[in-house]
DNA sequence: CTGAAAGCGCTTACAG
DNA sequence: CTGAAAGCGCTTACAG
């Protein structure tokens, strides 16, 4: 019996890491057997296969996913980069994507690119290179349809949500932004305003794009004559419509209503529109577009178009999820049809100012 | 010269994938030389890395990772899970950290746990699986010690943000939620505030309670004696501030100033305090915590607590790396200094309730 | 129902 | 400076 034993403790950094052939070792079985059993085999007998995976278990066994993958070429990962995840419009998105994802037991990879192609195609490799089994993105302004080739050829399948890329034949789902757009500005029309600015977007996606034309096609529809300064651009989040609420406040006459790039946009111009000392839903009128969450409890509540976030995410990881169980699926753009949410924000009532404001209607 | 030759496409699904042998074989060389070339080793002549580069590129070579880490048992791949990633508290954090990964190569794999352990779980166990080099982790409510053992064993090195787990020795870090929240509640006592309550979080979370014993601490420096009805907990969002709004203005009597969990619950509680008639920053002051983006141009402007969550986050990938790097580094949790940053919100100027206020304060 | 053997695509000593 | 060979830990025909 030897004595001066050095006890090795039970966490133990140079343990031997248990893999399946330290079970098949353990219990006298070959690794197919073992292999077999963990995956629920019905060729490995019941009995065997509890006895397996009980030894796995009491083992600590850790299943490498590496090998697995290597061998299979299946790697259960699914990627998805989008702008940026902090906003909540994207965040919505995600939000439906993982929880149609999650119930098929498939991994995440989540990315921002910030409009960066060079993040983006980063992330494309990395998929590439992890053997990722598919990848849903919002491209990145200026997506090249060859980056999006290269996943494909390379047997990525793309899912896009939210902007298109001219160019390439992949299933797609985002909104019908000219339509959304359009309800808007129909429904401030519809109140009598004449005057109304389009805040925040540029031209870079056609996401804006399709906006701006939403808002022009309504007022071309309704015979106003658009005016140029009525078209504040700017960046697509808070800051940009807190910053544009100056440039709309120096207008000249004022316009009446404001339609939004998006209700991201359409809350900081409320915040920027309240510095400028005119109460939006009251001195003007003020609508979003996105429907976030926030624009049910922001003061006042966001008249908005919901533009259905969720519906684009589920449809999305469908799709790509059916893809990869063979299916054949349409290729080209599902459009999600917009619906207008009225709330507080669009409503207007200038005390003070009602007076000079007929009176210039009808100047 | 055969004829009937079929042409095969340059987009070709069947066409053999391009790997190490391929460009082996294709200029002559052995698959060790090519795979030294491109990882750029000076053990490969100068010419022949610069032909095994150019072959790479042109036959459209994809590297495996995950042959690559089964061998090497390295990933490059960073976990990333913390409660949820569209708080912007978070997301705040996870960008440094994100700065911080890239530039180092590393890819970042981010996970929701929205707080359910199950996920957390799942997430710990996908990354054990994936072999990642390690994990950043904001712990869900309730985790134990043992599953951030778990992974510590199996040799995957964890580093917690913003919440700390008891009876486990690894990095942390985050904001000294006891010393900032004193930090908020003495402002508003120097103002002269003496029904102060406090809005949002409840005492699941460390991060919850050590703020609420700082507004304890801080009524108490100030023998201000504690009402329980000024403890309004509640969700952990804009909502939860939202929601909290009424049960505040139904205290009699009213306080004068409150204390927020974070700043979305004090923009939540400043949107309800507005919809029930109070005008924040007048009325009554609100003090948010974070001092995350939004705070500046919120209107009124935010008074919070800047928390650095940017460096929470850079100094966590940073530690983290330098583990990896086999550096030592201090276990325990480091506390990073508060800063009260004053804006408007916490003015109180109630024109209408003046007199009484000032009479109730001395009654 | 179970096992022996090959192979997924890399990297790493080791040899020359 | 380059190559032959082993091996990372799985899964998959195939055989029995």
């Amino acid at each position: 019996m030897p004595t001066n034993v050095v006890s090795t403790s039970g966490r133990n950094p140079l343990a031997q890491k248990v893999k399946l052939s330290t079970i098949a070792e353990a219990l006298g079985l070959s690794t197919a057997t073992v292999s077999l059993a963990l995956r629920d085999s019905p060729l490995v007998a019941e009995a065997t296969r509890e006895r397996i995976k009980e030894e796995a278990r009491a083992s600590g066994y850790i299943y490498n996913r590496r090998a697995a993958s290597l061998r299979t070429s299946k790697s259960g990962i699914i990627g998805v980069c989008v702008h940026d995840m902090m906003n909540p419009f994207y965040g919505e998105i995600l939000t439906a994507i993982e929880r149609e994802l999650d119930r098929q037991q498939h991994t995440f990879i989540l990315c921002n690119h910030y409009d960066q192609l060079a993040k983006q195609r980063a992330f494309i490799d990395t998929m590439l290179q992890l053997g990722a089994d598919g990848m849903i993105m919002s491209p990145a302004i200026g997506t090249p349809a060859a980056d999006i080739r290269l996943a494909e050829e390379n047997d990525l399948p793309v899912t896009l949500v939210a902007r298109t890329v001219d160019g390439v034949e992949v299933p797609g789902f985002h909104g019908d932004d000219r339509r959304g757009m359009r309800l808007a500005v129909e429904h401030l029309i519809e109140k009598g305003h004449r005057r109304i600015a389009m805040v925040g977007g540029d031209d870079l996606t056609s996401t804006a794009r399709e906006r701006e034309a939403g808002y022009l096609a309504a007022l071309e529809a309704a015979d106003i004559e658009f005016k140029p300064e009525w078209r504040l651009k700017g960046a697509r989040n808070r800051h940009g419509g807190f910053e544009a609420a100056p440039r709309l406040v120096a207008l000249s006459p004022l316009p009446t209503a404001v339609v939004c790039y998006s209700d991201l946009v359409a809350l900081g111009l409320m915040y920027g529109l309240s510095r400028a000392g005119l109460t939006p839903g009251e001195d003007i009128a003020v609508v979003g577009y996105d429907d976030i969450e926030e624009a049910e409890i922001a003061t006042p509540s966001l008249t908005t178009v919901a533009n259905g976030q969720s519906e684009v995410g589920r449809l999305a990881a469908r799709s790509l999820l059916a893809r990869l169980q063979g299916e054949d699926i349409p290729l080209g753009t599902q459009l999600i049809t917009p619906t207008l949410r009225i709330r507080s924000s669009s409503e207007y009532r200038p005390f003070t100012l009602q007076r000079t404001e007929a009176a210039s209607r009808h100047a």
